[in-house]
DNA sequence: TCCAAAAAGAACCTTGAAGTCCATAATTGG
DNA sequence: CCAATTATGGACTTCAAGGTTCTTTTTGGA
């Protein structure tokens, strides 16, 4: 009971706690990934993990608890990613970088799997209305990387003074999560870069001097 | 044995159980959507439809072959909406019809459920390669009536003679998909209609007179 | 009206996944 | 180095979902 509670935060396990904690995540996190949710048996992430129930037990109350942490890491990894290429973004030129790294990420598998938020989205917002909320969140912080970045590029005079940031990021997300999408059914990275490219020369529609 | 076989097309079924298996697949779909396939159970549909086990097993040998009929179903529906403001399209104008009435349809459940079609594809598209085969078809079925509407858009002079209906066609689908997803996680149907004209703007860029 | 075939109803079985518990091994602090 | 705490492994229980079978009811044609 003062067990659950305090294994929740790994704020008083060993570090050889910490690491099969660390292993039973990423291992859910994967599979989560590749196969969904509810086809991801708990024993699945046992053997993966290399671990045993008593450990999944141990480290989270029951399956729904891991879910929430496999959503959060998710969400932290694909984030760190972006703001990789979207935290300096302020030209077109950026975005196209951005827009061909993941197309390249997506072309390495081909097109399988989908977004690592997206499916997570699909499959759980009808589902559990506080991981929708989550997932919510996660989807906005991730269109305010391209939202500053399209006001940077537009108070930089890149982008025209009636260019609307807001609407551009929510058109791109759009963009990104159904070329994600048709990328998986079709198996072929093809539909994303029409979309981003679809996306990206909306936005350029909106640049201050004629031309890329 | 020949009873399954006999079954499956609903060739020598009688009026009375024609009805039964049509209320079967009903439930099956409309539940399928709502809560995902993973999470509807036979026993859900059983209670919904208003029959029983045996019924199930009668009309269809197992689950796998009930969750191909509902894709079947939802299709054909999705398909046979869309044409009815698709087939005759051959201006922008029409396109902001059938946009209006997306978003409408999308606005009635708040954004809830995302696209028939595409919360399917998702959740099976990695789980049965044949399921993901017959989503990627009515998929470029789908995508084709946008595609002939466009290239009649082109042919009749509405767009200009480099407009490429194909590449256009995809896009105007992923702007779909992504909208569904974004209006479903957020609750809301406003993202849907953010990307929609995104999409038809980047349409309107290949307009033969400028304007709309 | 009666008989054969089809459909419906409901109890039953099997499997597999989630969750529980306890004995053993490893680790850490005094 | 010993004791106390923590981690591990694996067996066990429970439960729900899919699938099966048998009996009863209904239907439609001779």
């Amino acid at each position: 009971m003062a067990d659950q509670a305090r294994d929740k935060n790994d704020a008083r396990l060993t570090e050889r706690g910490r690491a099969t904690r660390n292993r039973i995540l990423r291992a859910a996190t994967d599979m989560m990934y590749v196969r969904g949710v509810a086809a991801t048996t708990l024993d699945d992430v046992r053997t993966a993990s290399g671990t045993s129930k008593s450990q999944l037990y141990r480290h989270y109350p029951d399956k729904d608890a891991l879910m929430r942490d496999v959503v959060a890491l998710q969400a932290s990894e694909v984030l760190e990613w972006h703001q990789q290429y979207l935290t300096r973004l302020k030209s077109l030129r950026g975005l196209e970088r951005w827009r061909d790294a993941l197309v390249e990420r997506v072309a390495l598998r081909e097109g399988a799997y989908g977004c690592p938020l997206g499916s997570l989205a699909s499959e759980l917002a009808d589902q559990d209305e506080g991981i929708r909320k989550t997932l919510a969140q996660h989807f906005e912080e991730w269109e305010g990387l391209l939202r500053a970045g399209l006001e940077r590029a537009r108070d930089s005079g890149a982008l025209r003074p009636d260019a609307d940031p807001a609407a551009l990021a929510t058109g791109m997300m759009a963009a990104v999560q159904g070329g994600y999408l048709l990328a998986q059914t079709a198996r072929d990275p093809g539909p994303m870069k029409i979309s981003l490219d679809m996306a990206i020369d909306h936005i350029r529609a909106y640049a201050a001097d004629e031309g890329s």
